[in-house]
RNA sequence: GUCCCCAUCGUCUAGUCAGGUCCAGGACACCGGCCUUUCACGCCGGCAACACCGGUUCAAAUCCGGUUGGGGACGCCA
């Protein structure tokens, strides 16, 4: 058996988003499984379209997702010259014939057809030029476009899917194409196959949006006399209102970068991604690498398309919540020596990070972060919500301010003088400070609840989080007292 | 308009190819309860779907036909 190799073939027209970024892991899932050979082409023949900024954008899109490839990337401009003789070498097998009807022509007729509710297409009107009309209209300078000529054939036109099963449609269905602009350029159904036999491409697993160029697609394997390749057509991913998902009408929330830049961890992305059209057949949602190349099939790829569930302008769900759903799950779970250097990104990136965390005090590091994950969906929850384990110029929200501070008055003197018994406890661990805390509010005839709330909104700013006598040890002795001692800030002054 | 594809809870899906074990399972979301100093943590429970019509069959989510609905394509874009 031969070498599986795939290849991701991306527009260098915008962001990856994750239609594209599914289509890069499904196909780079099935390489690894297959142990064959991922490989990246840019195809950039829309030279108007095209921008380095997006090239280099989707390299880092892949990059963050980890989907590493063995070859490329190619670049298809670099291939042209293949392409015209190959518009060339069909041209005079008689596979292909001189067209030249113009644009205006061209349009003109599709719009009348549109308003006519009649069938659109090219209507072949060159496609039985004799040599000599061809001659004769080349003689006086008309330019010309290279059209595919569709075999006039009965019966039907088709390929095996990989995961739709067989596909078919009648001959006179399809149109003839253009393969070679009038400008000497190629077109993508020609170069997309051209480059694909090169690079002797074995499997295709594209979106269905590409089933109508397939069926032409095959026409021209045929023609150039190579072999099919497997092909695989992948279910659409469509957003809330059933529409294909697409970088212009959806914006960023579609770009992986988006999901790179609030906080998602690449796997948990990649694990979201590869179940929008794909399960293992079984009940497991949560796979590790290895598990999860070696649970996929093709033949387990769901027909039909996936509803990416995201949201706008929700405070809870600002995306799919399912996709942060997978992604708490892994945020909370992943061993922290993993965890670690994320969370490390995010402070730097805030200016927060203490090199001390990646030595002597690495442990309490660690520590603090299994302590405050729980409770967390993301990364940048670590410098938001997590602040106050990190630096003093946290926010104290105004909620647990008024439920748990503004409400007692009296704590303006309570709270500092448990800081003082704090500053004077032999041991200030979650023990010790608990008992203090309870003896304290014993004293006071209140209840304990008043003082610890109000610890915790001081010392974290939220309102809710770990047990507050694992975090008081944590934050530390100084800091704790501190922020107690400060608590009269909050007041309006008298 | 033409062609192609698809159709199970709100969303992602299992079950469909080999009809009975499915008055349809899981996950997320939602709702309720418990735990707790707090909580968007944890635990327990609940709500919720086979698009419709007909056929085949002792038996249909599953097979067949039609209807409806959704999507995609129909470029000298990729």
């Amino acid at each position: 058996m031969t070498e599986t190799r795939l290849r991701f073939p991306p527009s260098p027209t915008g962001y990856l988003h994750i239609g594209g970024a599914r289509t890069a892991l499904y196909n780079w899932l099935y390489a690894k499984k297959t142990g064959g050979k991922l490989i990246l082409r840019i195809e950039d023949t829309d030279a108007e379209r095209s921008t380095e900024e997006s090239i280099r954008g989707i390299i880092e899109g892949l990059e963050w997702l980890g989907i590493t490839y063995d070859e490329g990337p190619y670049f298809q401009t670099d291939f042209t010259a293949d392409h015209v003789a190959a518009a060339g070498k069909l041209l005079q097998a008689g596979h292909a014939y001189r067209c030249f009807c113009t644009k205006e022509e061209l349009d003109a007729k599709r719009e009348k057809a549109l308003a006519a509710k009649q069938a659109l297409g090219y209507d072949r009107t060159c496609r039985d030029l004799t040599p000599e009309q061809v001659a004769e209209k080349q003689a006086a300078g008309l330019p010309s476009v290279i059209r595919f000529k569709v075999p006039d054939r009965q019966g039907l036109l088709g390929y095996d899917d990989k995961v739709l099963g067989r596909i078919e449609c009648d001959y006179r269905e399809v149109d003839d194409f253009v393969i070679l602009r009038s400008n000497g350029k190629p077109l993508y159904l020609l170069s997309n196959v051209v480059d694909d036999i090169r690079d002797r491409i074995t499997h295709i697993i594209r979106g269905q949006d590409h089933m109508t160029n397939t069926i032409r697609q095959v026409l021209l394997y045929e023609a150039l006399d190579a072999p099919l390749p497997v092909f695989a057509h992948i279910p659409l991913t469509l957003d809330t209102k059933k529409a294909k998902i697409s970088k212009r009408s959806h914006g960023e929330i579609v770009a992986v970068h988006f999901y790179r830049d609030h906080g998602f961890i690449p796997w948990a992305f990649n694990n979201f991604l590869v179940l929008l059209g794909w399960s293992p057949g079984d009940d497991r949602e949560i796979f590790s690498r290895e598990e999860l190349i070696q649970a996929f099939t093709l033949e387990r790829i769901n027909k039909s398309s996936a509803v990416f569930n995201f949201r706008r302008d929700d405070p809870k769900f600002f995306t799919d919540p399912k996709a942060i759903a997978i992604n708490e799950h892994y945020l909370r779970t992943m061993p922290i020596a993993e965890l670690a250097p994320m969370v490390r990104k995010e402070l730097e990136a805030e200016g927060l990070w203490d090199d001390a965390w990646a030595g002597d005090r690495q442990a309490w590091f660690f520590h603090t972060i299994d302590l405050i994950r729980d409770r967390f969906h993301t990364l940048k929850d670590f410098t938001s919500l997590g602040r106050a384990y990190f630096a003093d110029d946290f926010t104290v929200e105004d909620k647990p301010l008024q439920k748990n501070v503004l409400k007692f008055p009296d704590l303006t003197t309570w709270l500092p003088a448990l800081a003082d018994r704090y500053a004077q406890a032999v041991i200030f661990d979650a023990v010790e400070t608990e008992r203090i805390a309870r003896e304290m509010a014993e004293e006071l005839e209140i209840k304990p609840g008043v003082l610890i709330n109000a610890m915790r909104t001081v010392v974290t700013g939220q309102l809710a989080g770990p047990s507050m006598f694992e975090i008081l040890p944590v934050i530390g002795r100084d800091r704790v007292v501190r922020r107690m001692r400060e608590i009269s800030r909050f007041f309006p002054a008298p």
